[in-house]
DNA sequence: TCTATAATATTACAAGTGTAATCGGTGATT
DNA sequence: AATCACCGATTACACTTGTAATATTATAGA
């Protein structure tokens, strides 16, 4: 699968919503936040199947319309090269610049302790 | 700014390895890992000079360039986009995801559980 | 001083991207 | 049955990006 662009990217979102939808479902999902033509929208959703990233299914008239990956899927992918490329993969350095520009909540500070003695427990 | 692109962030990281650095430093720098052609090299230069990310000075027969920003300053930011994108601005999912697919290391844990406590330390 | 050379500047060009408009076919409407 | 309206398919078009090649300019050497 070649690269998803930032708008191919908010049609998967809406996609991920909710699905299977049609396009006008997708357009009106869309628009809640983007005021995009409906053409464009159709244009992103073509080449959204040519990237093999959403499949469909015909219907009577229209295609019903679905992603071919999970969100997490696509966000740990996304994660995972991301830190490689910024941060030679390491996770940390990240966080710690995160925190460094007072991003960081109380509420994450707890799921990280939740995650790190979870993982505690798993590696030892 | 407008955005940096994939080449031309790893001009970008040559820089800052090293700097002020002549095109043919950048280059030599870049070849290390890249087999770009030089032409090449001196276009994304270019590009970055019209970009305001790297500036430069006259020397006598060539110029010196050298970073507008610091990587971190850099790395943070995109950071910031990037989980403002895929998380809503949350740091736990990406760490959690990350976690999940096996990539983290015993290091990354003990820093975090650092940077939590230093977090916790500040923020009382 | 004239010229070869080496730097920078300009131009090239195909593929991808953002943003649509138009074409063509099929079911719905008169 | 003829036409319309709607939907997906195809085409459009300027800008960006990857990847260079060519043009220009200025200095260092002859």
């Amino acid at each position: 699968m070649s690269e998803i662009t930032n708008t191919e990217f908010e049609v998967l979102e809406a996609l991920w919503v909710k699905h299977p939808a049609t396009a006008n479902n997708i357009i009106e999902q869309l628009n809640k936040n983007k005021p995009w033509h409906d053409k464009t929208v159709k244009t992103l959703i073509n080449r959204l199947v040519k990237k093999e990233a959403i499949g469909f299914e015909k219907q009577n008239r229209h295609y019903l319309y679905f992603p071919l990956f999970e969100r997490t899927a696509y966000t740990e992918m996304q994660s995972q090269s991301f830190i490689e490329r910024l941060f030679s993969g390491r996770v940390s350095p990240l966080v710690a610049g995160f925190a460094k520009t007072n991003n960081l909540k109380k509420e994450d500070v707890d799921e990280l302790k939740l995650l790190i003695s979870k993982w505690e427990q798993d590696n030892d």
